[in-house]
DNA sequence: TAGCACATGTAATAAGTTACATGATTTT
DNA sequence: AAAATCATGTAACTTATTACATGTGCTA
């Protein structure tokens, strides 16, 4: 079993798991769900639902309700078990690039006030992160209540909750450090 | 002004400012300072520190330093006003993808034990993260403790830091939810 | 009737990795 | 003498986003 380097199909079949259901669908429920540590365009989801259909882990139905015409997607036993076998695989350790560490590393180099207003913004980012997160998790909890994926659920929405109060308490700690070096631009921030 | 999406270039114009160097060294430098939340591959670096010269943000030199040619390239002020201004402006939220949350998302899908064994290897690689940051900035505090950039260097990798340590917490405490849930394949870790 | 949500798709472009090609020098 | 490191580069391929094209049905 070889995967490739990146999970969009992972991502689609795993979103088949619950339940069948079309391009459109799984990428509004990516919207509503995983958002916040993935998505897909329908740049990919497209193509890759044809690859899927291709390779026997998923079959099309051609539905038209209402008039309306739309395939609907369904996992195949052999979906499923490329699915668990993804799961069972480790995440070989990558860099993900941070473009506000860069910004950091490189801050000696920035107008006076610039990476101070960098870290007020990327505070601000987190605490947004962080109500997505809140919201998310709430709406599941009343929808889907007894789903039994719900604990799964529960815990990776902990993990990006989990970096993004890291983040923000590094946010306060190292814009502390800014002022006290005086690298605050004072008309910016009072 | 505009930028591309990426900020390649950018990093590259960052090394430049801490003194002129070619193409090989930038891609050294990285992996020794920012290779934890940066990295460019030569595939990158050489046809970008083309297109820098020839939008003047560089110029370059070729030395022959014992013999062995090198093209060592230099900041112009052109390129100072550059990495200034990207400096100055925000970066936009980006998702970034998280493998290991999209398959604790799915987690109900895999065999027992998968999920808990995902955990421990991501504990794992925040550890070998955690310990490579130390070393790291360690040897920056020693080769350049008086260097200007040196409290940013120790800004970024502060992030960094905690961003390990935040997910070695979610994985104890999720280890131990899948624990009590019966969801850890004792042959494993016992 | 205008606009939005539903629905599927492709083409152009951008971004990035990997493998390959080449050759010098230094270390083992 | 072999292997590693220094050094530059390109080609093939993979991955991903964005914009465009097309059309239906519902709602304000």
């Amino acid at each position: 079993m070889s995967f490739e380097k990146t999970s969009t199909v992972e991502s689609l079949l795993g979103l088949l798991s619950l339940g069948p259901m079309s391009g459109y669908e799984m990428r509004q429920m990516m919207e509503r769900s995983t958002a916040n540590f993935w998505t897909e365009s329908y740049g990919q989801i497209y193509p890759a639902l044809k690859r899927m259909v291709k390779d026997g882990l998923a079959t099309v139905e051609e539905q038209s309700k209402d008039g309306r015409a739309k395939k609907v997607y369904k996992l195949t036993g052999e979906g499923e078990r490329r699915l668990r076998a993804w799961l069972g695989v480790e995440a070989k350790p990558q860099v993900h690039r941070n473009e506000l560490l860069l910004k950091v590393f490189f801050g000696d180099q920035a107008l006076r006030g610039a990476i101070a207003a960098q870290v007020v913004a990327e505070r601000e980012r987190c605490e947004e992160a962080l109500e997505r997160y809140e919201a998310t998790v709430l709406r599941m909890e009343v929808e889907h209540a007894r789903h039994p994926a719900m604990p799964y659920w529960r815990m990776a929405a902990r993990c990006g909750m989990a970096h993004a109060k890291a983040t923000i308490a590094w946010c306060d700690e190292t814009f502390a450090e800014l002022e006290k070096r005086g690298l605050v631009s004072k008309a910016k921030f009072y």
